[in-house]
RNA sequence: GGCGGGUUGGCGGAGAGGUUACGCAGCGGAUUGCAAAUCCGUGUAGACCGGUUCGAUUCCGGUACCCGCCUCCA
């Protein structure tokens, strides 16, 4: 069997994986809010845990995986784009509105996540649907004296818990000292965090011991974690800036509830994603979600190769040279991809189970592509969450060729057009007369003519190449780029 | 201020205490008005200062710079 090696925040050392249960190895990863698009960050923590989940399901089975990644759909953000809508007239209730929110919002998600090659958990449970286990989980805490109720709040008790700051490498006497906390009249400590708070009528609310409220934002996972994965469970993963105070609150909640468990055995968090290498802003202008740039027509696949190929724990650069890299060799691959019953390279395996080493898993597929290892290198791709085989069909990977054999001045030409896609029979036919013009020119040796062509040629996302083989014949070859738009092509007819 | 991460060749990005990373770009050639594609060949590194060692980019200490979290933005 192989082993698999990770590094665990909690120890901040890369230890061997054992599963509690083999037969059952069970992985909790903190999903998104759902109030709108996925952003480009978003995706990241998806793309790693989802490599992690093929590796699993690959060693011990894909029956033997479970993997859970929740909603959050109770939150500020939710309420207030509700609140919006309803300020803007629409007449249903607050209820409703927020729902339709939250459902429009994971069906965006899915479509997104989709598209990057994510499977999908195991589960994928709802806040909403577990306020029940949370109230649970809370009146269990404050029966062990590591919550108190207080006006219509419920506080977790932070100095109740000696292992508060542990993974996140911090005391609390520390952290107050850091001053940045917020000193609510109603804390005991200024590190006490909500585990439930009140509602007003204008807030989506449930019943419960303290009156109508909504639960704090940490208690949810405890509560959804321990309610499908068990009291102790194997990976819980995220990302890092959801180390503090999100996993430690969720690690004091839940070892408090459950003193006898371990809860999460280990932990796992990816570095932040940064564009142009900055981090992604709305005030700096480069923020952008998963969907406007597959608007953009940068392919899911193309995104998911260049996340992999830098390792998790480092922070990752999305450019622009870094995706026309990767689908250039995505194209590479596709174009030689194999149906066999190959299994995947046992570097590869190697690579990913250290620690989930993927861009050296990456390197070990560029060789099995120079060394013509087809077959192997398409089984390998798939462990990755690349179907090269399924991506033939996909336009994007679908090189384009068409050539015409035609009587050309004294001598024999081809003309012919190769690119990306598909095209219509008229465009191609346009395409090839535009080139034909273009090579008419040369042969007559008005260069400049011939120049003042290719350029504006270039403009609409054509480039013309010839060339002439020993016997005089010379061919001309259109090249269609991706930006190209046939609309365009009228202008220069 | 507290805690954590990072700094590798033109760019991206790994492993390993001593032996070619790899990809892209560049350069030379097959071949050319210019240029593209393909093939063959090829150069370039380890922020800085110390220490350990026969030997460090790799281990240890310090300095500088960058980044994240501490604000219910992954």
């Amino acid at each position: 069997m192989t082993e698999i090696r990770l590094t665990n925040t909690k120890t901040r050392k890369k230890e061997v994986f054992t599963p509690i249960d083999p037969d059952n190895v069970r992985m909790y990863v903190c999903g998104p809010t759902v109030y709108d698009r996925a952003h480009l960050g978003n995706a990241r923590p998806v793309i790693v845990f989802d490599v992690l989940y093929r590796l699993l399901r690959h060693v011990y089975g894909a029956d033997h995986v479970t993997y859970v990644r929740n909603f959050t759909d109770v939150d500020d953000k939710i309420n207030a784009e509700a609140q919006r809508r309803k300020a803007a007239g629409d007449p249903r209730s607050l209820e409703e509105l927020i729902r339709e929110r939250t459902e429009e919002t994971i069906g965006w998600y899915h479509a997104d996540m989709d598209a990057l090659g994510a499977l999908r958990p195991t589960v994928e449970p709802r806040a909403t649907d577990f306020i029940g286990q949370m109230i649970g989980m809370i009146e269990g805490l404050i029966a062990s004296g590591h919550a108190y109720a207080k006006d219509g709040h419920v506080l977790f008790r932070v100095r109740s818990y000696q292992g508060y700051g542990k993974l996140s490498g911090r005391t609390v006497d520390d952290m107050i000292a850091g001053a940045r906390v917020e000193i609510a009249p109603f804390k005991e400590d200024p590190m006490d965090f909500v585990l439930w708070k009140p509602s007003d009528a204008d807030l989506p609310g449930w019943e419960s011991p303290w009156g109508r409220g909504r639960p704090g934002w940490h208690i949810e996972c405890s509560a959804m974690s321990h309610e499908l994965l068990g009291d102790s469970f194997d990976i819980h993963g995220g990302g890092i800036d959801l180390q503090f105070p999100h996993h430690e609150n969720e690690i004091a909640q839940s070892k408090c509830a459950h003193p006898e468990a371990e809860f999460a055995k280990v932990w796992m968090h990816n570095e932040m994603l940064q564009v142009e290498g900055k981090k992604m802003s709305k005030s700096l202008g480069n923020f952008f979600t998963v969907r406007d740039l597959l608007d953009k027509g940068i392919p899911g696949e193309v995104i998911r190769f260049v996340f992999l190929s830098t390792h998790y724990s480092k922070p990752m650069d999305w450019t622009l040279p870094k995706s026309r890299e990767a689908i250039r060799t995505l194209r590479d691959w596709i174009s030689v991809a194999e149906q066999s019953a190959q299994v995947p390279n046992a570097e590869v395996i190697a690579a990913l189970a250290d620690d989930l080493n993927t861009s050296l898993a990456i390197t070990k597929l560029h060789e099995l592509f120079s060394g013509g290892s087809y077959a192997e290198l398409t089984a390998s791709a798939k462990l990755l969450g690349f179907d090269l085989l399924a991506l033939k069909s996909a336009s994007w990977a679908t090189p384009f060729e068409r050539r015409d054999l035609v009587e050309w001045l004294d001598y024999n030409a081809t003309v012919g057009s190769l690119g990306w896609g598909h095209f219509s029979e008229d465009t191609v036919t346009a395409i090839h007369n535009l080139l034909r013009r273009w090579m008419t020119l040369r042969w007559e040796a008005k260069w400049s003519q011939a120049d003042d062509l290719k350029r504006s040629a270039e403009l609409i996302g054509l480039r013309f190449e010839v060339s002439k083989s020993k016997d005089g014949t010379s061919s001309g070859t259109a090249h269609i780029e991706g930006d190209f738009d046939p609309a365009k092509l009228e202008a220069l007819k």
